[in-house]
DNA sequence: AAAACTTACGTTAGCGCTAACGTTGATGCC
DNA sequence: GGCATCAACGTTAGCGCTAACGTAAGTTTT
């Protein structure tokens, strides 16, 4: 069935080439010893054989890998999406792969990733936020490998932490909303403990609330639906079910958009009736109508300058530390003054 | 800077243990032949070591790994994300690990990703479509390999194929559409060239309404913005300067809300002034209002019949050879009958 | 009670590649 | 012409692990 013909290797390449082994090891990886002519002349060989070099003898051999693993909760959501986009373009231009894991939000399977991840003596580690088992964190500060921690940063990474600040940015929106006039805020959100960074966020918003408007009086909806879409909705309608918000904040945009989309077949006039806001500005939330209230996170930036910085690491420089990105308010048509 | 502390390996292991190093091996991987009593403490000792095993020794030894590379062309669509995430169920239960490539519908890029993944030696590769580059397949069909190709099939696999028919598909879509009595039809879609499948759909259209439009009678815009929602705004907006369609398809449900966005902006009526619909069945397409018509592609079961049949061939199962599925038309609010 | 297993280990020989040293012949220099 | 220098190679010794084959006890069979 699976054809056994063995693959050339780099002995069969240098013995048709005539020359030793180590030769055309030079030859292959353009290091220098090489006359231009052998240079050619294995090249060309090789190619005839096809030859692929063994990396997992390499890797052997050197004890280390050009692979970066990277954990991330989710790709179903432009935020992980657009990070692991920006950080794919840095790594790649510096000759890395990467190797890439979705968690759904559970540090288990975070953890039994990170073991496996080990297992290839990567060149490196890229893990979502700060907060991680005992034993993942154990296991990495004594393997020596460099990690970088995006999108949510604490106050003590494991090594190199990039990300927001994702308390002030609730705040930030929430003084916005607060400052508008609302006073009678909601939250539709996910299970508790589910998403860490959106409760950060969530706390934000309380804050910001906090003088018109005491924490046990917020109208909270949190939903178990995985589309999020539907989730918007249904936490939308929950909300609703509850009291009466004069602004609701979502999750994210995506959530937003669904809670938008309720409000449209239930004829709930937005922003007259009701003030909306999401979080992250997705792609989808300058687009529908009215554009949302929005808090747009860098995150292509912290990707592309978190790999930089990994980078320049694994190239020796010590870039450790912490590095807070600043969110940007996107004010939208789904919210508006209140009041007289 | 980086710790130069050498991590504990087999032969560490071993040594504490009081055992050789093959019994330890045994021991750590579960094969017979050790007492309880010594597996019991070989594992101890290796925990108290913080061992972490060594997967290029292991697979350079062995000759193969437990890696299998995948190629997308983006993971910004959930058709793509959704084959994944199924893919990587099936994947993970069986033990293999996925290593990912995006490539932005760039055949080049994808020799090179298949070139680097080959030096790793996978248990096998997975590829998007059947439109490969002749060197592509030649490295392929000679390593061995198993090959799965997926979403898009066609006469002459590599190995393992499954997917859709999108020409079929496209006409499906066509023919409700013309069923319905609509008679001029535009197209949105991207760059000619740019992505087959979505071709091979536009095809599929042309050929339901050839009976009432002619193929040279269609509005076409082709857009070039890479957000997707943008994409479709721009694209409506172009086509509807090109000429007065009562219908118009998209490249996906992206584009079509889009264009359904735009359609609320400019207060142009769906369905009754004009029609819409997508493909792909796209989280959206049944949030948006009205919800949209489109096509469902089985994307989910594609991933994980794909995946099953692939790691069943990893046993020893020969499951090569093409399977199509069916799509499913999804009748919705953004088109209704014609006429009188 | 001797032959025939069986269990629980240990030994040997690589997997394919590369770092770190050789070795060789040619060139330059005084 | 003798000696240092250097480019262009070759040799040796692993990297950490495992398949395949020992081996030395205990256990069963006849």
């Amino acid at each position: 069935m699976v054809d056994k013909i063995k693959p050339a290797g780099l002995r069969e390449v240098a013995e048709a080439s005539g020359v030793s082994m180590m030769t055309a090891s030079r030859a292959l990886r353009g290091l220098e010893g090489v006359s231009a002519a052998k240079r050619q002349q294995i090249l060309t060989v090789a190619d005839g054989l096809n030859y692929v070099p063994n990396r997992n003898a390499r890797s052997l051999a050197v004890t280390n890998s050009d692979l970066i693993g990277v954990s991330l909760p989710t790709l179903f959501n432009d935020v992980f999406a657009d990070i692991l986009d920006s950080m794919r373009d840095v790594f790649r231009k510096a000759g890395y792969a990467i190797v890439v894991e979705t968690t759904e939000y559970d540090s288990q399977a975070e953890q039994a990733w990170v073991e496996r991840l080990l297992s290839w003596r990567p060149a490196a580690v890229v893990l979502t936020g700060h907060d991680h088992l005992g034993r993942t964190k154990t296991l990495l500060r004594n393997s020596a490998v460099p990690v970088l921690e995006i999108w949510d940063v604490g106050p003590d990474p494991i090594d190199i932490g990039i990300g927001l600040d994702h308390v002030a940015a609730g705040r930030m929106l929430g003084a916005y909303g607060a400052g508008l006039g609302y006073r009678r805020p909601a939250y539709v959100g996910a299970a508790e403990g589910f998403d860490p960074r959106a409760e950060a966020r969530f706390r934000g918003l309380v804050e910001a609330f906090a003088p018109t408007c005491p924490a046990a009086s917020w109208i909270v909806a949190r939903v178990e639906e995985r589309n999020p879409f539907v989730a918007g909705e249904i936490g939308l309608a929950t909300a609703l079910g509850q009291g009466a918000p004069d602004i609701v904040f979502f999750l994210n945009d995506h959530f937003a958009v669904g809670g938008l989309m309720h409000c449209q077949k239930q004829r709930i006039a937005v922003p007259d009736d009701l003030g909306l806001a999401g979080f992250n500005a997705l792609r989808i939330a300058s687009v529908v109508t009215p554009d949302l209230t929005t808090l747009a996170s860098p995150r292509r930036e912290i990707g592309g300058r978190g790999a930089r910085r990994l980078v320049a690491r694994l190239r020796g420089v010590d870039t450790r530390g912490t590095e807070v990105l600043d969110a940007r308010l996107v004010p939208g048509g789904t919210t508006r003054p209140q009041g007289a």
